[in-house]
DNA sequence: TTGAAAACTTGCTGAACATCAAGAATTCAC
DNA sequence: GTGAATTCTTGATGTTCAGCAAGTTTTCAA
């Protein structure tokens, strides 16, 4: 598996065999099962995940027991509780996988010895930030100023294989909505395609 | 005003005379009147500005002409869209000065060499991103998660400024709400608290 | 394979907030 | 200082989506 790092952090910057092995050495393999939590929510999120092969969601629990989940990733993904992780302070977010899911995991201390020691891992997590940062500057905006049937369909344009791996409930979660205002979304646009045809 | 990025900087990271000098020489110096705009949506978001004085706000104007604020920054704080900044494509966001107000501003070639040069600036700017990025978490989850009510209280609470300097139509955009909604929460905080003494 | 659990759908009702319109208060430019 | 512009408030009404309950379909584990 270390390909699939090496192949990801290189589509950012060029890598030597020195530096690839100086990260690779510090990230845990690991394996959940479906349904299994990575971090719960109140503990220390002590690791940054990258995605092997899987699916995780990140979420929160509200007083009224309602979840909302604030990102999901795949393969060739990162995922983690960021603010817990650099402060070490209890996580805000769940981690959870759906779907048995491998990872590999660098925990807080070793990436901060990382970044200090190599001047390009601050470059390429400095890009990942940017890139998240803006994901979700625009995630932000799109739940201000698009309606939700919107966001779905956008969604589904830009993501059509969320549909075939993640339960409908999960993506309402992820669209800020019920399953049941999913569910009538998704009955709607099919009596629209129907009556415009 | 050197001193004034100088010790902003320093609160994330020593810093040499030559660093502050070479990041100082690449920062311009401007001034904008209130109500004018330093970036407008659809050119290309070439700088980041870093402000001395003042206040800026960044926000979209949807298809129905609503305007969405997505950040307010004020002394000491940096604004900028940040897709348009690291890609050059236009700018999705448009950014307003709320006060008569003084920045720095890096321009985009300038940021690139600037980070490549020097790592310790490539590490500003991760810790940077990082913070920006978790905040912008936390504002996704507010909006998701919590009542305009809440998310109201809870911004006073946490930034009891902004009534003095910034319209009460400004906070209900970043709030997400419109202003007559904000009235009527305010009129309501005060019902409750009348009836409660 | 089958029974239980989970996920999805549907109808009904309600809450939160938007929209529109109009008047009152405040701010701003000359 | 004064008129105009902007901002804030209030009321009446509408839209969107949440909440709840019950039925159906799908998934999953033994």
């Amino acid at each position: 598996m270390p390909h699939f790092l090496r192949a990801h952090i290189q589509k950012q910057i060029p890598l030597s065999n020195i530096e690839f092995e100086a990260i690779f050495q510090v990230m845990q393999r690991r394996y959940y099962r479906k349904k299994e939590l990575l971090l719960r929510a109140g503990e220390p999120g002590d690791f940054y995940f990258f995605i092997i092969r899987g699916c995780l969601r990140t979420y929160t629990t509200d007083d009224r027991k309602h979840e909302h989940i604030f990102h999901m990733a795949f393969e060739d993904g990162w995922a983690t509780d960021l603010f817990s992780f650099i402060s070490g302070d209890a996580a805000f977010f769940s981690i959870e996988a759906l779907e048995d899911t491998e990872v590999l995991c660098i925990h807080r201390d070793d990436y901060e010895i990382l970044l200090t020691t190599y001047p390009k891992f601050e470059r390429f997590f400095r890009l990942l930030m940017q890139k998240a940062y803006v994901a979700s500057q625009q995630r932000t905006m799109d739940i201000m100023s698009k309606s939700a049937e919107k966001r779905y369909t956008e969604l589904m344009r830009s993501h059509p294989q969320l549909e075939l791996r993640v339960a409908q409930h999960h993506i309402a979660s992820f669209l800020g909505i019920t399953p049941e205002a999913l569910s009538r979304i998704k009955r709607g646009l099919i009596e629209k395609r129907r009556t415009s045809i």
